[in-house]
DNA sequence: TTGACATGCAACCATTTGGTTGCCTATTAT
DNA sequence: ATAATAGGCAACCAAATGGTTGCATGTCAA
């Protein structure tokens, strides 16, 4: 679950995911096209998102094809934000108490 | 948005708002207790946390009273994760075509 | 078979991060 | 008044992060 939000917390790498959200299944080059980046760069954060397995590749010759798996980001959606969404208008009225309360 | 992400990815933040979930209105010392981590550094990733939104604090006399705000996290999962749910069986469904084809 | 293409590996670098210690200030209780 | 309590500020530190460059390897096409 760590390595699922520490992979979110890069811009860089939530762009990647949208790309491969927008196609699946490309190519180590085809995702570096228009970013402000080297390869190797891109490579590395490719690794960190296989790391947390929300890519996984496939080697096709000489060619790495890489896919989207959803489902750690489904995971962190059922078990971790859903926490929140319950008691969130709770949270949210007593927040307004308190703010509204500080200016007696 | 990225500040939301990257607030989220430490592990001990997570604790904290995990904390104030469960009893909203803390105090600075009262987070702290049980934590591995001297005082100074609960504050730090409080700041981290107010800085992204996601806690909102008030000053009572000599006491700070921290207060969650789920916001933020019911935004990440309307605008981002929702993103990933459509579709999300489709990529399932062509992520495992693509394992089987590659035993060919 | 040889050159071009797709990717991998390793060393290096600057900056950020997560934490510490030491001391200072403000508020409350005795 | 004074001691205890709650928190703030700043300097410092090691390790992790995000990036680079240079070179090596494997695969395809002419």
């Amino acid at each position: 679950m760590d390595e699922v939000f520490k992979a979110l917390a890069d811009a860089s790498r939530r762009s990647l995911l949208d790309r491969l959200h927008a196609r699946n299944g490309q190519t180590l080059n085809e995702l570096c096209d228009g970013l402000a980046m080297t390869r190797q760069a891109v490579t590395k954060h490719l690794a960190i998102l296989e790391e947390a397995n929300l890519v996984t590749t496939i080697r096709h010759g000489r060619e790495k094809l890489h896919y989207l798996n959803p489902m750690p980001i489904h995971q962190i959606g059922e078990r971790w934000i859903k926490k929140f969404e319950r008691g969130k208008l709770a949270a949210l009225g007593e927040l307004k108490r308190q703010l509204e309360k500080r200016d007696e």
